[in-house]
Order: structure tokens, then sequence, then C-alpha cells
DNA sequence: TCGATTATGATTAACAGG
DNA sequence: CCTGTTAATCATAATCGA
């Protein structure tokens, strides 16, 4: 039974209550940044005719800004720094609108003063608070979302980021949590007891309950899956499998997982996005929080194939009745190499290679190790097996020769992840650009494995629109599936990536249709109201938002959600909501 | 300028042993 | 429970040569 050492809130810091208190605050006020309406900039083109082609124009006019302010503001700072630009578009607009009578009732955090009221009995009921408020209610919708946040004691600096990467549109409660996650990313634990760091972690979490919910028929049931809803801390809720093999593989699975969603979570359309598993602490309830609290799946591709590759996926697909792709891939180092088996040493364990990456061994360490274990006759000693093997193991080295060991070549890479041969080579694309793609890609069988379920609901085929598309790992996944491809918006940066899918798509005789496009962030409302008036809505939104900031081999700038390209993730939840939104008024 | 090559730790989680 | 250890990790940036 819960107790353990929840103490009876005697002299415990009462975060939870008074984050809590704020939070239901905040939350009884929608509040939305002055958009739309400002949209009618009185049609005064004239200024604005010089920078009638910016794209950071575009860009702001698509976030709610008028035509007219953003032309202003651009001319006084240039387009270089879309950060002070936004800033200075946000303070034109709250000036602009006639301060609304403030009709927050905003606690000062530091002070419990006015916590007495009917707020009180929360420490009590908290666990149990899923009573999720009519939200919304008192709507003033004229309030200035900056100004607000601000007057709740967040920095200006931080409410304007967290603007930024969550959209005007976004809910109050969504910038409360995402500067929350942000301070907490930041903060150092210095001051903070690790307990505390939890439950503030919790404070920024969710009011709106998330709700896991899942099953395990036959064999071993997850542990304490009622004990979580009694004795809920959010914290936990988190935590990687082990073995990690999400909702089930094909290989080890004699148990059927069943889940239910969130009601906010199901389609049209169907929704399948991928990230590193091993992210820093946060991001992936941070995540699983704007993808409408659907619990992640976390998956090793070791069960699929012959390499690890560690990665949560969120979806809202159907879990039962997947099947993986034939032939299975062979699923072990030898299987997959059989000419390393000669030079194998006894003393190597390995059978599985660990994530392949985007860089590879360089030559100078495959001669440092050929030097380490060349001078023995039998085995070398503990202290130089343990040397290459940990490098070895770093680097993802095979043995090739007598005391040689060398990287993967890029066609072993892609064959590793389930791509067809040279699906990566030529078509102007560099070697070393190739580890790199590949390095960033899905394996094939894993997701495939995931979106086997469609088959036999799109007999005719589905319209796919892939965010980061890379060098096309869904794409490729479901075309092995035989799931017919109708139309494919394809969102990819990289020049050499777009390349080799219109490649691999045209040598694959697809009946379907291929869309372009570069920059996710282009992708607004009137584009995609665009595209899905062509071919009437999507049926499956992939994506694999950059990992650079996430990643445990960034040495430099592993800066979390918040991180430059990582915080792309935010445009992939702003796009799949409009589409969610688009549809469902559809129906 | 492009492509190839190389060196560059920290953050977590799992594990082991008290 | 605690603490130290082991292990894995979709990368960045500087440099060099063609």
């Amino acid at each position: 039974m819960g107790g353990d050492d929840s103490g009876v809130a005697s002299d415990n810091f009462d975060w939870n209550t008074e984050d809590e208190l704020e939070i239901e605050n905040y939350q009884s006020s929608c509040l939305t940044v002055p958009n739309g309406d400002a949209v009618t900039g009185s049609g005064d083109a004239s200024s604005s005719a010089v920078l009638a082609n910016s794209k950071v124009l575009d860009h702001f006019v698509g976030m709610g800004f008028s035509r007219e302010m953003v032309s202003k503001v651009i001319q006084e700072y240039g387009e270089e720094n879309e950060a002070k630009l936004l800033e200075e578009l946000l303070t034109y607009t709250a000036l602009e609108s006639s301060p609304p009578p403030q009709t927050l009732i905003v606690t000062d955090p530091s002070s419990s003063g006015n916590a007495g009221s009917s707020w009180d009995d929360f420490s009590d009921t908290d666990i149990f608070s899923d009573e999720d408020m009519e939200k919304n209610i008192s709507d003033s919708e004229n309030d200035d979302t900056l100004r607000t946040l601000v007057k709740m004691g967040y920095k200006q600096e931080e409410a304007l980021i967290a603007i930024e990467r969550l959209g005007p549109n976004s809910s109050l409660d969504e910038l409360v949590d995402f500067i929350g996650v942000a301070q907490i990313a930041k903060a150092e634990d210095a001051l903070l007891p690790p307990e505390e760091k939890l439950q503030y972690n919790g404070y920024a979490k969710s009011n709106k309950r998330r709700f896991y919910e899942c099953e395990v028929l036959g064999r071993k049931k997850p542990r304490g899956c009622e004990k979580k809803i009694i004795n809920d801390d959010d914290e936990e809720a988190l935590h990687l499998p082990n073995p990690m093999i999400g909702f089930g593989v094909p290989t080890e699975s004699n148990f059927i997982t069943l889940r239910r969603l969130p009601e906010d979570a199901i389609g049209p359309p169907y929704f399948y996005y991928e990230n590193v598993a091993l992210a820093p602490k946060g991001v992936w309830q941070t995540i699983s929080r704007f993808l409408y609290d659907v619990e992640p799946e976390f998956v090793d591709s070791k069960f699929f194939c012959a390499a690890a590759r560690k990665r949560g996926y969120i979806h809202n697909l159907p879990i039962q009745n997947r099947f993986p792709l034939l032939p299975l891939p062979p699923r072990t180092i030898h299987e997959a190499f059989p000419l390393t088996r000669k030079w194998w040493p006894s003393w190597d364990p390995r059978t599985k290679l660990n994530c392949l990456q985007t860089c590879i061994g360089s030559a100078k360490l495959t001669e440092r190790i050929r030097k380490a274990v060349e001078n023995y006759e039998g085995d070398p000693p503990d202290h130089a097996q343990k040397y290459v093997l940990d490098q070895c193991r770093k680097w993802n080295l095979v043995w090739v020769g007598r005391n040689k060991v060398a990287p993967l070549e890029p066609d072993e890479v892609e064959t590793l992840l389930g791509f067809p041969r040279n699906h990566t080579r030529g078509g102007g694309i560099s070697r070393t650009d190739r580890y790199k793609s590949l390095g960033n890609s899905f394996q094939i069988d894993t997701v495939a494995y995931h979106l086997s379920v469609l088959k036999e609901m799109y007999p005719n085929g589905i319209n796919l629109l892939s965010l980061f598309s890379g060098i096309g790992g869904a794409e490729v996944a479901l075309h092995r599936l035989g799931i017919p491809l109708k139309n494919v918006v394809s969102v990819e940066k990289s020049e050499v990536n777009r390349n080799i899918v219109r490649s691999w798509w045209e040598q694959t005789n697809q009946k379907g249709h291929l869309y372009d496009m570069e920059d996710v962030r282009e992708l607004d409302a009137d584009r995609l109201e665009q595209l899905m008036n062509t071919f009437g809505g999507f049926d499956l939104i992939v994506g694999g938002s950059p990992c650079n900031n996430l990643a445990g081999s960034n040495r430099v700038s592993r800066d979390g959600l918040e991180g430059k390209e990582s915080s792309l993730f935010f445009d992939y939840f702003r796009i799949l909501d409009l589409v969610k939104n688009m549809m469902s008024k559809c129906r």
C-alpha cells in the first residue's frame, strides 16, 4: 500500500500542493497569443514590397502576425535574428491590444499567502484529482500570453522561447509545461535534493492526468499497473523496459499486450513518431505529453537484426496481429557476416553489434588494436583484451583478418538496417554522407513490424505524410510490407537524402505521387489544406525528429529538446495536430 | 570547397556488491 | 537501501589534402 515514505505532509514542503494549485489556476483560463484577428493589417503592402519574398516574413505571418507589422519589424532589425524579431513582434502586439482586465488570480510562487481557500484539500486528493476540470472556462481571449507568463513569474526570455517553440496557438498550460521542463533541464541540483526535484518535475508534468493503461494477458504482468494508479507518482511511469521489447517483438513474444489509448490520441490519422530511447532525463515525458499522453514503446532493434538500436516510438496504431517482414534478417554477427567467423577471437564474446552511428572508427584506431594483439602467441593478456573489446564495442568493429579489425562498409550498414543494397549509393552522395544518412535512419524490420497492422486496413494503399524522411525509412518499410503508396508528402532538409528517396521511388515503379518538400517549418495550415484537398487527408503521419541534441554521442550540444535541431519535434507535433484537427472537422 | 580523417567525454541506466 | 562499476550512445568540430 502506498504509504512508503511519502510522509503525511507534516512538515513536508508543499511543492505539490502549491504547484497543483497554480496549475489549476493557470489552466482555468485558456489564453492565446493575439493572432488571427491581428491579421487584418489594413492591406497596406507599401512597406512590405521589398520583403515580399522573405521566408522569415512568411514564417511570422504564418504565426498570425500581420504582414504589415512583421515587415516593419524586419526592416528595423533585419531578418537574421528570429528570436529578436519575435520578441519585438510580441511587444508590439502587446502594446496594440488594450490591456485586458486581469481576470486571473495569479498566486506568487514564493508566497503561500492565499493558498487557503478552496484548494487546501488538494494534498489529500491530489492523487485522485482526475476531475480534469472543464478547462477553458473563463476563456478570456484577449489576454496576452506573454504578459501572463511574465506575471506568473517566468522570465520573459523563457516565455518567449516557449511561445516560439510551441507556436502562438498553444494553450497556456502547454507553455507552462514547456517552461517547467526547460527550467528543470537547466536547473542545477544544488538546491534540490533528489526527491523534491522529482516532485518539482512532477509539477511540470500534467494536470490532465496521464492515463496509461496496459494489461497483459498470459504470463507476466507488468508490475504495478493498478498499483501505479493508486500509488501514482507520475515519475516512474516512464521506465525503459528490460528487455527492451516494447509491446512485443516477433522473436520473444509469448504474451500479448493490450493497451487503451487516451481519447485524444485516437485517429485518424494514424501517427508514428520515433527518436532515441536514451535521451536526457525528462525528454520522453515531454514528448509523450505533447503526443496526447501516449505511452512510448521502447524497442531495441537487436531483436530484429544483428545490431542494437534502442529507440522510442510513440504511435496510435493497433498493436495486435503484427507480423514481421520476410525473410527474417540474420540476427547475429556471424550470420550477417559469415566471413568474420574465421578471424573472430574466442575471447570476443560479441554476438550483436552496437548501435550503428553516423561516424566510423578511424584507421589509426584499427592500427592501435592490431599492435595491441599481434605480439602474443596465444590469447592476449587481460588488459589488452579489455582495451580491444572496449574499442570494438565503442566503434562497432568486426574481425576481417588475423589481428585485424575494421569498421563496417556502407553497404553492410544498409543491409543491417534493412534497406535494399546500394540504396544510398551513387547519385552524388559521398561516402561520409552515406554513413551519416544511414546512421540517422530507421531500422526497417523494426518499423515495418509496427506498421504491419496497416496492411489489412488499407488494401488499396495509403496517403502518407513523412516528416524528416531522411533516406525514406518509412516509405521503404511500407513498400516492403506490400502497402501501396498512393500519395506521399515527404519533407526532408538534406538534398542528397531527397535525391535518394526520389531515386528509390522511381526504381521501384511506384504508382502513386511523391511530393518533395524541404523544411517542416514551411508546412503550414494553408499548405496542408492545399495538399489535403488534392487527395483528401492523410492516413499516416510518420516522423523521427532530429536526435542531434538528444543523442549520447554528442559531446558538444546535447541540449535536450530545446536544442537547435531537436526542437523541431515541436513542428512534428504542430503539423500532426493541424492535420488531426482538419481531419476531425471534415468528418 | 569538398570529402576524408581524426580526436573529442558526459549522461544515464543497469548492474554488482555491500 | 546504499555506493561504486560497467556499459552504451541516430555526433561535432577541427584539420588536412586534393
